[in-house]
DNA sequence: CGACTTTGACCGGCGC
DNA sequence: GCGCCGGTCAAAGTCG
């Protein structure tokens, strides 16, 4: 039970050949106003999972929460286990059609190869062996430890999305029954241990798999200046000439986004979600015109011209 | 020169 | 025990 693992798999459905003005989505049609939150809240786990897929329209045991997934991409986050094991494998499959949320918070069968050769001739007189055993305990430990893990999908040329954190790239690895690597990214701020996957579907090439695992523990670093919110709102209000903003977008895409409520980017409350996580969402929703949520979301929907 | 990417090797978990 | 696999390391390479 300690190894319990809830994974929200956000299945961005796609655009394609919806319009600002056209109806949104049966999910987001359900979409409730009062259960509003940020991801971040819900990557600081003070969101349950249920109420983030409710917040989408979503019944939380939904199965087609999840259809999708499998049917989307090769391996994706271990969504099967939202529902405590609800299966999968039998629902059909509306890829298009569906949201679907995978996040973790349990690191448990995470960092499953670690504890690297370290050569660390250093002090062997200081208990060598006995540091090691240490060291393999504590390593233990820490991999018991909760790992929020937010996963979603996204529609788009670029594997690597702008998010306005600084990556390292630091792996790569070929994806079984997959021609599309996965490429393991680190936050470059020190002290952050926030990772990021990202591999492509190989059943929709054109769908990039992102799985955020961890929590920012610092602000939207260096080169976005100023607030992270305040960024948001000028790069998505003048989103035409793409090099404006730190964020740059593949033009290939119809995008509409939604800024979330500012405690979502204030920098009191930082979280690992990162800030185009709204922007995948909805740069492949077109949001309806909530009243409710216009007070929650002053400004929203912008969209790029193609 | 620092920051970042690439890439082969390594490690631990897991299934057989 | 063995092999496969996912994840990570770290040296070498690249870039600005």
């Amino acid at each position: 039970m300690s190894n319990e693992r809830r994974d929200f798999y956000y299945h961005t459905p796609f655009l394609e050949d919806r319009h600002l003005d056209a109806k949104p989505p049966p999910s987001i049609h359900g979409f409730d106003p009062s259960s509003y939150m940020s991801l971040t809240e819900c990557l600081h786990g003070s969101v349950d999972y249920n109420s983030l897929a409710k917040a989408f329209g979503l019944s939380p045991s939904s199965s087609e929460v999840f259809s999708s997934i499998d049917e989307n991409s090769s391996k994706p986050v271990e969504a099967r286990d939202l529902d405590g094991g609800n299966s999968t494998d039998q629902i059909p499959a509306t890829p298009n059609s569906s949201v679907s949320f995978s996040s973790s918070e349990a690191g448990g069968d995470e960092d499953s190869g670690k504890t690297k050769k370290e050569p660390q001739p250093e002090n062997p007189e200081d208990g060598g062996e006995y540091s090691n055993k240490k060291d393999k305990a504590k390593k233990k430990a820490e991999k018991r430890q909760k790992e929020p893990r937010f996963a979603f999908m996204t529609k788009s040329e670029v594997d690597h999305l702008e998010d306005g954190y600084r990556w390292r790239k630091y792996g790569q690895k070929a994806v079984k029954n997959s021609p599309y690597p996965r490429s393991y990214y680190r936050c470059t701020t020190q002290k952050c241990t926030v990772k990021k996957r990202v591999e492509r579907s190989f059943q929709d090439p054109s769908t990039v798999i992102t799985t955020y695992e961890g929590q920012h523990n610092h602000p939207i670093p260096t080169t976005l200046r100023g607030s992270a919110s305040a960024m948001f709102s000028h790069s998505m209000l003048a989103p035409t000439p793409m090099s404006t903003g730190p964020i740059s977008f593949p033009h290939h895409q119809e995008y509409s986004f939604v800024q979330f409520p500012a405690a979502a980017t204030s920098h009191q409350n930082i979280g690992a979600y990162p800030q185009n996580v709204n922007q995948h969402l909805h740069q492949q929703y077109q949001v309806p015109d909530y009243g409710l949520l216009q007070d929650i979301v002053p400004s929203m929907f912008f969209r790029q011209e193609p």
